[in-house]
DNA sequence: GACAATAAACAAGCATGATGGTTTTATATG
DNA sequence: CATATAAAACCATCATGCTTGTTTATTGTC
């Protein structure tokens, strides 16, 4: 037996999650810490995703990568399925939290929607789909198109979210009343960022994102005009 | 973990690949018949690709699948990356072939682009995006975002994929004389069927689907005529 | 003492690549 | 033509390493 193995097997502490750490004599302080570690422990799985796909991520590396022993995590998650299960509900809050904020203060509520809040709304969409989350989020996704175990615990996650997702464009735009028009904008939007965002594009990447991000503006400008007539 | 397959472990010799099979006696007879044996293997391991997924491609299930033993199988195939090399290429060829005879005469010699044919063009576009030989390759792109060992195999094929993609709907157009506009165009109507295709859309999704056509109709229609302008 | 958190060791299963051996086909030679 | 020999196709089995979930042990807290 060679040390092959470049990385420690020792799991390593410095994973602290970003936050406090709680002092050890106030009340509560153990379901505090237990909080910690598993949302440590969803941080790390996350990670891996990212990293290294859904296949890959095994209880071990996420263990590894949240700074404890897989023993203790599974004392948490008592199986890979259940950590994978709360990561789809961190994920479905998170990224609707990220989405409502990248969208704010685009509608003015003074006047009718101008093509600079088309613009910014274009913008958010793009950067939406580049977030961390929205990656990790498709890996669970891409998975559960041949993992049925994976499929029940995501797809009623899936729908809701679509609906609050929904729900979070047409508050964003109060001043768009012709709802139906607006859902296919919304539809527009969202087909568009995701085929980009999953596109291996091998040539003049940025201009082509550029150009497509400029055009589905005038596009938005253009379908609103429209449903404007038919309030 | 995975979905428990009651198969049989014998392999089973039914998935002869659709073409005659050649007589024993023949000249060459082993060529052809190794040829047809490789190209089982092929389509067995694409077939697992869309069932299973990337992940659950094993090279048992493949030769399985393929109705031959697993050594047999090492023997065409020394490594699972090989075979994954191999159709790589495959799909490569196969995804081309298979979007221009979706394509094929759609633009009409004798005039100017009619609504007719963008309407045609962007149906087939949606075909192509459902067809099995998409779903397989976006199987391989997918897993190849964490795989560097499968990245190295199908960059450069992506490359050349996303080139001829591009020269062919060119030449699908010929009437189309503006390349910047009809590049764009190309890159609106891809995204988006792509985007499409990979959504889980939950609720409506045909008629959503339908009106997303439509409108796409409608935007190619306005591109193009905005092009003729400035040829 | 009861309980939570952690660590370590264990057993079972699976996927991979490799080995050794058998059958079938091709080819060279007298 | 007959046949010896090389080459290809094929099958069964094995050793290794990895992953999972379980169990056992240790420590610290209420």
């Amino acid at each position: 037996m060679s040390a092959s193995n470049i990385e420690s097997k020792r799991p390593k502490k410095s994973v602290a999650p970003s936050a406090k750490r709680p002092k050890r004599n106030e009340k509560g302080w153990q379901a505090e810490k237990s909080a910690m570690t598993r949302s440590a422990i969803l941080e790390a799985t996350i990670q891996c995703l990212l990293e290294l796909g859904y296949a890959n991520t095994t209880t071990a590396l996420i263990a590894n990568n949240a700074g404890l022993s897989r023993g203790a995590m599974m004392h948490h998650f008592p199986s890979r399925m259940s950590v994978m299960r709360s990561v789809i509900d961190y994920l479905h809050g998170r990224r609707l939290q990220e989405y409502r904020d990248l969208m704010a203060d685009i509608d003015d509520p003074k006047q009718s929607l101008s093509q600079d809040a088309f613009t910014k709304s274009v913008e958010s969409a793009w950067r939406y789909v580049n977030l961390p989350s929205f990656f990790a989020y498709q890996e669970l996704l891409t998975a559960s198109r041949t993992d049925f175990e994976l499929l029940k615990v995501i797809e009623p996650v899936e729908k809701d979210f679509e609906k609050q997702f929904l729900d979070t464009a047409k508050a964003v735009f109060p001043h768009w009343k012709n709802v139906a028009r607006l859902e296919g904008a919304h539809d527009m939007v969202q087909f568009l960022m995701k085929g980009m965002a999953l596109s291996h594009m091998t040539v003049r990447k940025t201009e082509r994102t550029k150009h497509v991000k400029a055009y589905l503006t005038t596009i938005l400008t253009d379908i609103y005009q429209e449903a404007k007539l038919t309030e």
